[in-house]
RNA sequence: GCGCCCGUAGCUCAGUUGGAUAGAGCAGCGGACUUCUAAUCCGCAGGUCGCAGGUUCGAAUCCUGCCGGGCGCGCCA
């Protein structure tokens, strides 16, 4: 309908000589109801263009319009405000659409929109020492629905984890296991460490500085008793204790994703960068390009040069790279395998290093431009009102698992998504655990639910759908809102998927469940002459295939009943 | 001090290429269940869009400055 509109418009356009070939005609929906389906400012754009004031050309353009357009789509071309052109559709434009959304059933939403252009979202992205935090949960969460939204609006996308194995942080987490499993392989002497706030822990004398004191360990250092008793206690080797902790702490991570319907297809290390010297040969590259200096035994990176107030480091004195070094020969990789899009998403803790890889890509001759980030806020859980208090150093902190085991993985996604992800989310516990109409979850499910009993129901009386509908029949208020509203999603797909922005689905499907419940009040199925119902149980279905599919994207299910 | 994010109703937040009278949920008040799921619906009330300038036909939205909150500013990741 936009498309026919605009370009009918256009051609209306074409016979002014002072408007720009490459003028842009916006299209949108109306805040309000009675300012029609569909407005276009055009007139005010033009204003200065052609030289006369917004109202009269809209009075011009409007008249012109209303000859140009078919009356078969638009009944009504109004002039309002200060300049507004206002197109109403004509109600077989209504029914014809709405009869396409029950033909695309399980595809509507669908669009081309990216042109089967290839994109990678890189997501989650947790090195493996620990289980995945909220935080954590909200990254996993966000990159995944980004990932649903590109593929729904016609991309071929990718879904790609990264992990770091290979630096110092995997080597305390090995020192850390071997502690353990000396502690319990052995007699070992015992050390108190202080975790400030006059928390102490017992800690093997071999425990690293600042090593990990999560249950976790002790369990992998148990299992590696199991298997190989004392045996281990001999050689001073790091890697089985390394290898063991990797293999058991992504065993928990991938069942954690699972869980909460994350399924990402690549994992990859920077282990394999190193495997063909692509670490080698990024840093040479960046040397060649006259950016680096060597000080103090180490080789830095002039981020000074892009506008950082401080020069980074990019092979330690030690020898090792920093973390950030691996980071962008694995996007130079991504730049290689020739993505249309490339998205990373990141916590905000991010926000002053990512320029450092960027920058380096520039250097070596990348669009960085290229890169997109979605960075989002920090994630605060509440309980009773107050915040839950959390120390990652004490190991003390609400797993993922714990969020999900509270309040369920539907809920879980749907409070990490219906807020935009530059806002600081505030995760209500109470809430979310309240099966209510508080909780907005609850509410989509509820009314998903309630359009398949519907149906269900109306079947049982004897209504079918093999009935061919007469979908002119709905012309009450509320199924012309409902039908309106339904029309609306495979644009706000492509909205959303535009602006990576999954928050505007929960909101979007919020009001399709509203303009249901309202239909459902005031128009019965059961009851009515069987045109009408048979009209009316088609009008459930197609919102049951809306509200299906948008929660589909969110990959939260859509229960039949609750 | 510097960089980025945020500041909209009592609370949590929408408002994404600048548009019409700034919206929703919750909380509050008042109504609606012999009727397909009341986990619902209807109505009322609730606002100096942090503050001050600027840009323009028009600013919650863009620019500048200030105030307040968050995150970061490691040879950690």
């Amino acid at each position: 309908m936009k498309d026919y509109l605009r370009s009918t418009i256009r051609a209306v356009l074409d016979d002014y000589d002072a408007v720009p070939a490459d003028f842009d005609i916006e299209l949108e929906k109306p805040a309000r109801e009675e300012h029609g389906d569909l407005a276009t400012n055009t007139a005010m754009r033009l204003a200065s263009a052609l030289k006369n004031n917004p109202r009269a050309i809209a009075e011009e353009l409007s008249e012109r319009l209303r000859d140009a357009v078919d009356p078969g789509r638009v009944r009504a071309v109004e002039v309002a405000g200060p300049g507004f052109i206002n197109f109403r559709f004509a109600s077989d434009h209504l029914f014809d659409s709405l009869a396409d959304v029950l033909d695309a059933g399980e595809a509507y939403g669908r669009t081309d929109l990216g042109n089967g252009q290839s994109a990678l979202v890189e997501y989650v992205s947790a090195n493996p020492t620990g289980p995945l935090t909220v935080g954590h949960g909200r990254n996993a969460v966000l990159g995944d629905t980004v990932a649903n939204l590109l593929d729904w609006a016609g991309y071929r996308v990718d879904r790609e984890y990264y992990f770091n194995d290979a630096g110092r942080q995997m080597r305390v987490l090995a020192q850390s296991v071997r502690a353990r499993y000396e502690e319990i392989a052995a007699d070992v002497d015992m050390k108190t460490i202080d975790l400030g706030d006059g928390e102490t822990a017992e800690v093997p004398v071999s425990f690293p500085e600042d090593g990990y004191l999560g249950e976790y360990i002790r369990d992998v250092g148990q299992a590696l008793f199991d298997e190989h008793g004392d045996a281990l206690l001999d050689s001073d080797r790091l890697d089985p204790f390394q290898a063991k902790a990797e293999e058991i702490i992504f065993a928990d991570i991938e069942a954690t994703l699972e869980r909460i319907n994350v399924h990402i297809e690549t994992f990859f290390n920077e282990k394999q960068l190193y495997q063909d010297d692509r670490v080698e040969r990024t840093v040479n590259a960046l040397k060649e390009a006259g950016v680096t200096y060597e000080k103090d035994d180490a080789l830095w990176f002039k981020t000074t040069d892009f506008g950082k107030d401080k020069d980074t480091v990019l092979i330690k004195s030690s020898g090792e790279p920093t973390y950030r070094t691996p980071d962008m020969a694995y996007h130079v990789d991504k730049f290689e395998r020739g993505y249309d899009v490339i998205i990373d998403v990141l916590g905000a803790d991010h926000i002053a290093t990512y320029p450092d890889v960027l920058s380096a890509l520039d250097v070596l001759g990348y669009d960085s431009e290229k890169v997109e980030v979605i960075l989002y806020q920090f994630v605060t859980l509440v309980r009773g009102g107050e915040p839950v208090k959390m120390s990652t150093r004490r190991a003390n902190y609400v797993t993922l698992d714990d969020l999900i085991d509270e309040v369920g993985a539907d809920v879980t996604r749907f409070f990490f998504l219906m807020r935009s992800a530059d806002t600081h989310l505030n995760f209500d516990l109470e809430l979310a655990k309240e099966a209510s109409d508080k909780n907005p979850v609850f509410y989509l499910q509820y009314a998903h639910a309630r359009v398949c009993s519907i149906v269900d129901k109306a079947e049982e009386v004897g209504f079918t759908f093999d009935d061919e509908p007469d979908l002119a029949l709905l012309t009450h208020e509320d199924e012309t809102t409902l039908i309106k509203e339904l029309l609306r999603f495979p644009t706000i797909i492509e909205q959303a998927a535009e602006a990576r922005a999954p928050h505007f689905i929960p909101n979007y499907l919020r009001e399709v469940a509203s303009a249901f419940s309202q239909f459902y009040g005031s128009c019965r199925i059961i009851g009515e002459d069987r045109d009408l119902a048979t009209a009316r149980m088609h009008l459930a279905r197609a919102t049951q295939t809306v509200i299906h599919n948008g929660l589909t994207v969110l990959g939260i299910d859509a229960p039949r009943e609750m």
